[in-house]
Formats: C-alpha cells, structure tokens, sequence
RNA sequence: GGCCCCAUCGUCUAGUGGCCCAGGAUGUCACCCUUUCAAGGUGAAGACACGGGUUCGAGUCCCGUUGGGGCUACCA
C-alpha cells in the first residue's frame, strides 16, 4: 500500500444480537488505532444475513460504542461521505461486482442444491478426505447454464479459485502466511437469495469505503487467502490485514462468545456481553482500560492508563499474537482504581440510580457526604448500596445480640459499654468524629476493654452492620439522634438477653 | 479427519541473540498501618511446554513433538 492513504479502518458487526465483549474489544483497537493515527473510525452493519437479524441490536450496538466512548466519524446513524453503512443498502454494489467478476471468468454460477452439497461433504468425510465443495458447477458450458436457467434454477456465485499454487499473504502482526490454493475453496459470494456472503460484501464495501487497515478477529485467518485472491481479481490496492487474538473462556476452554452467556466459573458468573459488564457495576473507563491490556501493552508496561495514554502509545507492532484468557480479577482492580479517580460529585452520579434500583431513597447531600466514605473501598459501583445503603433507608431492624457482642466479650459487659457510651453521647450537642473517637478511645481505656471491641459494639448497634464505613464519620452523618436511637434500641436487645 | 494460528509465573504481560540464574501487573500468602472493610506500604512463593539443531552464546532463530485455539455453511 502506498504509505499516503490515509487510514480508514471499520468495525462492521451484524446486527443478530447483543454485543459480546469481544466484538467491543475488536470495536476499540480499531478505535484507539484510528485515533492514534489520526485517522477515521466507520460502524458499519452487516446484515446480510437475513433470517439472523434481531430488531433492535444496531441501536443497542451503537448504544454500547457510546457508552464505551468509541465514538465513530462514519455510521449508520451519523452518514459520512462513504455511505450508505447498512450492508443490506449496498446490495447492488454487491451483485453488480459480482456479476463483474462472473463476466471476468474470475466467479461462475452454482446449480447444486443444498442436499447435493451435503451429501458430497458426508462421502467425502468417510473416505477421510478434507470436506468441501467438489467444483461441479465449475466448468459448465455456456448451453448447460443456459438450460439450468431457462428451468428456472437459481444458482449461486462462486468465486473460481486458483487450483494450484500458493497464496502468500501479509498479515500485520503475524508477517507472511502461506497457503496452499488446492486447498481452498470456491466459495458462495453470492447467495440464491440475492444478497452477498460476507466474503463478498465486507471485501466489496471495505473497497468502496477506501478502507485503509482491515483490522478483525483471527477466526477470520482462514478465509484471508480467499479474500486476498478476491482483491487480486479486482486488481485492487488491498488494505493492511491484521487479525487480532481471540479472547478465551476463564478455564481456556474455547473462545469467550456469546452462547456461553449466563455460565458461572468458580461460582461467579462469567460476563461476555458488553451490556452485562454496566449492569455489574463496571466503569466503562474501567473496561476500556481492561480490554486494552489483553493482546497488548503499554510501551512502558503501565496497566492502569488513561484512554489518552492508550491512545498515544498504540502500535499495531505491540499487539500479542496469542489468544489470551480473560484476566477477570484484573477488571476488579481496575475498576476500584478507577472508582477512585473520580470526583464526589461524579461518582455519586454513577451511584444514584443503582441506589434507587435497590429500593432505597436518595437525599443528594447525604449522598455527597458518603461517598468520600465509600470511595477508597468499592470495587464495584454495587458495593455502594451493600455497604452504605443502610444510610438511605429509614426502617432500621436492630441487629442481633450476637452480632453486637464482640470477640472475648459476654452481653453483660457488652451492656456496660455501650451504656457508658451512651453516656458520654448524651453529652455531647452534636457528634464530631475526631471528638468522639478521642471521647471513645479514652472510655475502652476506663472500661478496661480494647478500642476494637468497643468500636465494634458501637458499629454493629448503630449500622447494623459488622463492616461499614469508618465508625465515627458514619456516626456523624448519621446525627446524634439516630446514633442514640439506634444504641437504645442495642441496649434493649442485650437487657433482653442478658 | 484436513487446513491455519498460537505457546514466558494461576492469569494478563515485558522481552525482537549476550543487559535475563527472566522484569512488571494482578491474584494468593505474610508483615506493617489500622476501629471493621478497603486503600496504602513492605516482603514471599510463582514461568521461558518438551526434544533436537544453528551459534562462541538462545526465552529470543530453524525443525520436530506435545498442548491449546480457530476454521472447515448459500453465518458472520
């Protein structure tokens, strides 16, 4: 290719479904490699696939490119010079290059009919030998087309193969590929239907859309030589080929794809759609970054970036040939590092609608008050509402005598304390947390007791809950007044018990 | 079965013939900090799949074996 064409790459999924992780991962290297080179980013939906088509999935695709910030020059939605970008529009571009290519003796027409073909692969397999088309339709005459037409046969388009020799193909990250062409097939470009296989649409539309660097999943490696001989039959400068590794399943066990949605490993559930990764409390920062580290690095080896910084250092010559499983534990650790890059103001707007998913009610200046709190200890947008969502919800059921005795304490002397606490509160106008931790460091002393277990009680009695933000600033957002309720309502439960 | 791709700690990776008795990250474990949980700090364990070559020298190049993955549709 000539070292001016401006870089042009697409991400082209069909619309039969939500959008699988991987597919994202495939949408953002050609993203950041666009963005890289100054280059343009193009959606384009293939969907000529008739009978696969799902209403509704290209708005949710490009519902999830917006939400992962894989904004596109060129789409179905935005148009651009190259248009139209839904496949199924450019259906005469396809027919009429495929009529071409018939005219050039590069493609023939096919009469087989499906039960023809299967039952040529299944006597093919039992004599052990490779599968495949048997190339009867290859050398029909001019009068036996004619007569297969005139009885009203619709065939199909196959691409004329060469039937000996190498293909010899470059693929960016894997250098030279070597392919025998006795080997290859003659495959359908063109379906009885009417509408092109992707072989021929994707090749067809990527050459009209001036598409500079074909950049797809390495399952696509053994129909490269295919497409390699279409451009040469178009006599077309070919684009860059780069066929990126495959994510695999957490056990290594098979590509991570979507019919494995829904299926738990080690007894948590394994997310593959891009949909599923929001709904458990991922950052989309958080996912890019994740998704950016499997099949490349960082030229300084940074594993928590920034977009830009991705942006800056993504060279195609960095990407990892070789599949890799998805590091799911590391999502985790992004996701809490990038939870706390973000502002209070910024992380409560995140937290709130999973708060009012939880059923609890939001007041937006409590809200602003804890989540400093919660901030340094999420690694999930969820861990909000499990850990502090007891600050959202009025009905508060007093926890369990049990739960308020702390280690190496009976209910009397747990009684005693959270007495003597009380005490000390009533005091008190208002709570100030350096205060009252001075206040209760100095009663566990008195009381001859260790500050954990005093805190603990106090924890329990107030929260309700074992682990919780720190002691005393919950004590103080929650007010004096529902500290001391809630220690009262402790104290009943332990003169109860004891 | 055939064809193709791939092979460094559990996992994600650095490494493009000497800088590597292999570095980072995550996870695990221990310790420190500490009111719980986190976060943070310090440390530990942990890998070049195997066998042949090539070379003064191989994780790095070549061949084979093994293992894994993909494709083998009128799906993409």
């Amino acid at each position: 290719m000539s070292p001016a064409r401006p870089v042009r790459v697409r991400f082209a999924p069909s619309p039969t479904g939500p959008l699988h992780i991987g597919g994202l991962r495939t949408a953002l290297f050609n993203w950041l490699y666009a963005r890289h080179q100054g280059g343009r980013f193009i959606l384009r939906l293939e969907d000529t696939d008739q009978r696969r088509l799902v209403s509704g999935s290209a708005e949710h695709i490009m519902a999830m490119l917006r939400h992962y910030g894989l904004d596109y020059d060129e789409g179905p939605d935005i148009g651009g010079a190259f248009g139209p970008y839904v496949q199924s529009e450019r259906r005469e571009r396809h027919v009429r290059r495929a009529g071409w290519l018939v005219q050039e003796g590069a493609a023939y027409p096919c009469y087989c009919s499906a039960e023809r073909l299967k039952a040529v692969n299944a006597e093919k397999r039992s004599r052990g030998e490779a599968s495949g088309y048997d190339r009867h339709c290859r050398d029909l005459s001019v009068a036996q087309r004619a007569e297969l037409d005139a009885a009203g046969e619709t065939p199909v388009i196959r691409f004329r193969m060469p039937l000996e020799g190498q293909t010899l193909v470059r693929d960016a990250i894997r250098g030279e590929l070597r392919f025998d062409n006795a080997r290859l097939q003659d495959a359908v470009l063109l379906k009885s239907d009417g509408f092109p296989t992707y072989h021929l649409a994707h090749l067809v539309d990527d050459r009209d859309m001036q598409i500079s660097h074909v950049m797809r999943s390495s399952e696509w490696l053994p129909s490269l030589p295919l497409h390699w001989q279409l451009w040469e039959a178009f006599g077309q400068e070919k684009p860059v080929y780069v066929h990126l590794p495959v994510i695999l399943n957490p056990n290594g066990k098979g590509k991570l794809s979507k019919r494995h949605a829904g299926f738990t490993q080690n007894g948590r559930q394994v997310l593959v759609l891009a949909q599923e990764f929001i709904d458990a409390g991922y950052l989309p920062e958080a996912v890019g970054n994740f998704l950016t580290n499997i099949g490349w690095s960082m030229p300084d080896e940074r594993e928590f970036f920034p977009v830009e910084a991705a942006i800056e250092g993504f060279e195609l010559s960095r990407v990892n040939p070789a599949d890799g499983v998805f590091p799911v534990e590391k999502l985790d650790w992004l996701n809490g590092m990038w939870i706390r890059e973000l502002s209070v103001a910024d992380l409560a707007q995140r937290v709130r609608p999973l708060l009012l998913q939880a059923g609890l009610e939001i007041d937006d200046a409590l809200l602003r008050k804890v989540v400093p709190l919660m901030r340094e200890r999420m690694r999930s947008l969820h861990d909000f509402a499990a850990m502090a969502g007891f600050f959202f919800s009025d009905s508060f059921a007093g926890p369990e005598a049990d739960a308020i005795i702390q280690r190496r304490m009976d209910a009397a002397g747990t009684l005693g304390a959270l007495q003597a606490a009380r005490l000390r509160l009533e005091e008190m106008e208002r709570i100030d947390c350096a205060a009252l931790e001075g206040d209760m460091r100095a009663l566990a002393q008195e009381l001859g007791i260790k500050v954990g277990q005093l805190f603990g009680s106090l924890r329990v009695a107030v929260t309700g809950q074992r682990v919780s933000p720190p002691l005393f600033e919950t004590m103080e957002i929650l007010g004096l007044e529902t500290c001391l309720e809630r220690i009262d309502l402790a104290i009943a439960t332990l003169q109860r018990q004891a």
